[in-house]
DNA sequence: AAGCCTTTCAACCGCGACAAT
DNA sequence: AATTGTCGCGGTTGAAAGGCT
């Protein structure tokens, strides 16, 4: 049987907040920080549990808290998230700043769910429901995640442990080659990631701030498919979208495209028009040739430097759209580009390196661990580059001086952690 | 205007994970 | 090793608001 409400013993309060009680809360939060919360009824002269005090703060007091109607850019990052993730909403959360898991989980619940079902979309699987009533996905749906690719499976199953060094490097290497139609690749991090203020790369700002160490580790291959929601192709005639496998595809094409193309673009195919479900990223086709070959793309860093002017305006995204046929991507996957622009032609040559250098992971994991920790930046010089950060948040939140602070020690913390992490895998791998 | 139904959203509840004792 | 306390998460509930007849 369930415990008894924390609420039970002493007469607490129940149900909505009074005004008094959120200026009582925010007072003490504000002067004090929350500390332990079990104590912070008392301490701010509240009839509450601590967890209500909690949940107020967290869901409706916080003053970095984005309040009013969710974006169609949210929209859309929510919905491919949850493609990824499934129902883990603290964690869909934690992409989208100012926005908390509760009212992420109303939003999916009242709205999104109802327009994908509209939609001939299963919400749980994100696949037509069509195919989900034919009974072809016959996979369990306990953790309400849907259909993934074998990387995304070794995600989940490893979702639950955050012990870097409790896989086995060998195992996970192994099933990462055995997937054959994805790609093998590590996400190649920007060191501008961090201060860059584009919302364009908001996805990656958050990943990278938010993210838990352990997180970082086991989502920062896939988040390049979500890196950008906003990007709206030049030339939208030649354009492939990526899935979370990032298998391009043609956009004008008939669904089904193909078997094993999933959520993203399924989702988008079955979009009413007024549902603006923008593909997370959209790279010309005269750079990709290959159907389904898995990619893996990385914006470079010139890229991102210019596009940085804080503004969430989707105005201002679509008329300042990525510059995929100009940037500089590069593809650390199984890419066969064919096209011979000079970039392609570079690229090509990476790609052609790619079998190599997973052979050469496979027989020598240290390298690849080398490559991984040279693409990471050390933790302290991460902390170093999210000080202007802080300074800002000191300046626009400064009634909370110490929320910040502490905001700050965590983020050190989970650096410090991320950095314990490779120090695990470095010693996993030295017992291969 | 009144009643009913639907939608939205704040809050509660139970549970699991983790740390401290 | 067992117990206890705390925190965070996801599912659910119910009040309020909005829409419809």
């Amino acid at each position: 049987m369930g415990r008894y409400s924390c609420c039970y013993k002493e007469k607490l309060r129940k149900g909505l907040w009074s005004p008094e009680e959120d200026v009582k809360l925010v007072n003490h939060i504000t002067k004090h920080g929350h500390g332990c919360w079990s104590s912070v009824p008392k301490q701010a002269g509240l009839q509450r549990c601590g967890k209500s005090c909690r949940l107020r703060w967290l869901n409706y007091l916080r003053p970095d808290l984005k309040r009013g109607t969710f974006s169609q850019e949210e929209e859309n990052l929510i919905l491919e998230l949850h493609a990824v993730l499934g129902n883990r909403w603290s964690q869909i959360a934690a992409q989208l700043p100012g926005r908390t898991d509760n009212e992420i989980k109303n939003l999916w619940n009242s709205c999104l769910k109802k327009r994908l079902r509209q939609s001939g979309i299963d919400p749980v699987t994100h696949k037509p429901l069509s195919e989900v009533e034919n009974g072809e996905d016959n996979s369990s749906s306990l953790d309400k995640a849907p259909e993934v690719s074998n990387e995304l499976n070794l995600l989940k199953s490893e979702s639950s442990k955050s012990d870097a060094a409790s896989i086995s490097p060998k195992a996970y290497a192994t099933e990462m080659e055995s997937s054959s139609h994805s790609s093998k690749f590590y996400f190649k991090s920007d060191t501008n990631i961090i201060t860059n203020n584009s919302s364009k790369d908001l996805f990656q700002d958050r990943f990278m701030t938010n993210c838990h160490s352990s997180d970082l580790m086991r989502n920062f291959p896939h988040q390049m498919s979500y890196a950008s929601t906003d990007y709206i192709p030049n030339d939208s005639n030649s354009s492939h979208w990526f899935s979370q496998t990032s298998r391009p595809f043609d956009i004008y094409s008939e669904y089904p495209f193909n078997a094993n193309s999933i959520l993203t673009p399924t989702t988008s195919m079955f979009l009413p028009t007024s549902f603006n479900y923008n593909p997370s990223l959209v790279v010309s086709s005269d750079n990709i040739s290959t159907p389904y070959g898995s990619h893996y793309w990385e914006a470079s860093a010139s890229n991102n430097s210019n596009s940085s002017n804080g503004s969430n305006s989707s105005t201002e995204l679509s008329s300042s759209p990525l510059n995929i046929h100009n940037s500089t991507f590069s593809s650390w996957g199984m890419g066969d580009c064919s096209t011979p622009t000079k970039e392609a032609q570079v690229h090509m040559l990476e790609n052609q390196t790619e079998e190599a250098k997973w052979n050469e992971y496979l027989h020598n994991p240290m390298s690849m661990l080398a490559s991984m920790q040279n693409q990471y930046q050390a933790p302290e010089t991460l902390c170093n580059e999210i000080k202007p950060t802080m300074n800002f948040m000191h300046e626009t939140l400064g009634a909370i001086l110490p929320h910040s602070h502490t905001k700050q020690q965590e983020l050190s913390q989970s650096f410090s952690i991320f950095s314990k992490d490779i120090q695990k895998l470095t010693s996993a791998f030295g017992h291969m």
